[in-house]
DNA sequence: ACTACCCGCGAAACCGCTTTCACGAACCTC
DNA sequence: GAGGTTCGTGAAAGCGGTTTCGCGGGTAGT
């Protein structure tokens, strides 16, 4: 044996004592291997340092041990911590277990780009999803028998399991908060409404509306973007065709701070004035001021409940979605 | 051939009535197929929507086509969205090299541990690595020869490929502009000073002040740690020590904007009293009131140069490092 | 015309692990 | 004690490409 190279079964298999097929079997969990021979392979590995080789196991067993990370948009989305923080999440698990993350940030409309090929070839035991803008690509997938998640909520009822935030009960938490300290009329800014998300958060609102008894006035509901553009955008309008307004739920914090921006510098105090719920919990809510009153989601919760649901397909059990809690965050805006 | 499965160099062989090893040659680019043959395999692939078994071509070959991405820290990395958007940037420049994009968030702080094993088991052709706190690992790995490209500056004057920020001429110009906007007494406040980045921002603000003719009094350097609170803490600390302070340094945008908070709450407004200069460009430097005058670095080119470094390291070409520009951005803060 | 080379190509070995299959020994059963 | 199981094991056939090696024919040199 070369110094450099790096021992092979055969080499295990002679200094154990033993045939090639049985230290596979020993490496790979086989039970019916008699203890004692069962040791001396354990022994060789020890010995010699022995590492499998995944290429030649992946190519012998079909199964490489990669996961991909798909996200599924350009190079923006990653600006935003929220899928990096997640990323991270998704990534320690699966090394926990073994299995290495593939990044692929693209957009993925199509059903014949070069994620999708890919995706496709089974050079990946399995696909998580981000930011998942159609169905179209996850379905066909899925029929292929690829083990799949997403993160956040499909848009059709497909039986795919996904991982989410509970926003629909998070937006609701924010609006019934911004009531009970007393705004009569609440704004709200609205994601980008092909998400999901968005749509769910713009849900739990009008849920806390219509329990109030009331019903949100026309224009009172803005339809944003996450950006913090949009977030000024919107409360300008808000402010313009409701001077009345004493409430604002953004459905995230980067739109909340947008909103504030034009609020103080139209005169508006925050919250004397007019009140500020943002969601998510990022870093600026803590770091703005006023300090940000919003709904905390865990997102590195979410990532590891993404990966361990795609570890769960692998070993074959059957799986549910996670829904994931939120929590009222108050600081200094409501 | 089953429905389903993919068609392999057998069946592409016998279709285009050549031999597998031919067709291993035209798909490789091999120029010594005499072109008409080469044209029939290309004819065989298309028909058929042949796409290499990337794991089968590495185990032969010994290339995977995979990159490693490496990230010397834990989750809270990622939380910065700077590393997302680095990484970003590498993945979309690997990817249209037809090279997939292996993320690894772990301390790889020895030798020993999972990571490095991975690295140096050759399933990777290479590592990009993020925020490296040692070069011991890198220094291993490139003896046993595998391309490596760092983002950041190393410790150690290795001759391994980086690709950084000006961050010496960033920090320089910063501090400038502080001064030429009449500040006398100008605090830092560093980041993390185990980082190469850390380091040479102090090595700008210090040319700077020489340039100056004086030098910067005792206490006015602060060693932070890139933390919002650590911006908050040693601000507390600069206006304890020196009442006269009218300018700050930060070494990010993170904690200028920590130092603003406790400055305003002081009663010290900025850019009036203090005038406060960060560093990256971050989200936040624009969301902020006062918006932060800081020195922005092109993020996503930086991952972009890092996997550019990497490829033409695979290629076999000569390679230098790469240090990126950064540009002074004039907002409120000073 | 004869040896020397070069060029394009196919046969076959090989990359390192997984898995099927069949064999021999040990254990039952009646 | 003969026939039937069960169990542990190794030989060998893959997995799907890559690469070496050598062959046959064409070109060149003398």
């Amino acid at each position: 044996m070369v110094p450099g190279a790096r021992p092979t079964y055969a080499v295990i298999a002679k200094t154990a004592g033993v045939s090639e097929a049985t230290v596979s079997r020993v490496l790979n969990g086989d039970e019916s291997v008699h203890p004692e021979r069962a040791r001396r392979v354990q022994e060789a590995v020890e010995k010699l340092g022995y590492k499998k080789n995944r290429v030649a196991s992946a190519l012998a067993s079909g199964r490489t041990g990669l996961i991909a990370v798909v996200i599924d948009d350009d190079l923006s989305v990653f600006a935003d911590p929220f899928w990096g923080t997640v990323t991270s999440g998704v990534s320690r698990v699966l090394q926990e277990n073994g299995l290495h993350t593939v990044l692929m940030v693209s957009p993925v409309g199509s059903l014949e780009g070069g994620v999708s090929h890919y995706l496709k070839s089974g050079e990946v035991d399995g696909a998580i999803f981000f930011v998942l803008h159609s169905d179209a690509l996850v379905n066909d997938l899925k029929k292929r028998g690829l083990p799949l998640v997403i993160t956040g909520t499909p848009h059709s009822s497909t039986d795919i399991p996904f991982v989410d935030t509970d926003n629909f009960g998070g937006a609701y938490t924010a609006t019934k908060h911004l009531m009970s300290q007393g705004c009569k009329k609440v704004g709200i800014i609205t994601g980008d409404i092909g998400t999901t998300a968005a749509k769910q958060r713009l849900d739990g609102y009008l849920q806390a509306y219509r329990e109030s008894g009331h019903l949100p006035g026309k224009g009172l509901i803005c339809e944003g973007d996450y950006s913090f553009e949009s977030g000024k955008k919107h409360a300008q309008t808000l402010l313009e065709t409701h001077p009345d307004l004493d409430g604002i739920f953004a459905s995230n914090d980067l739109m909340a701070m947008g909103a504030i921006t034009v609020l103080e510098s139209a005169g508006k105090s925050v919250p004397t004035h007019v009140r500020v719920v943002g969601f998510d919990d990022a870093l600026i809510a803590q770091t703005s001021r006023p300090a940000l009153t919003t709904i905390r989601q865990d997102v590195v919760a979410l990532g590891e409940a993404a990966a361990t649901l795609m570890i769960a397909q692998l070993n074959g059990h059957e799986i549910e979605p996670i829904i994931l809690p939120t929590e009222l965050i108050i600081r200094e805006s409501a």
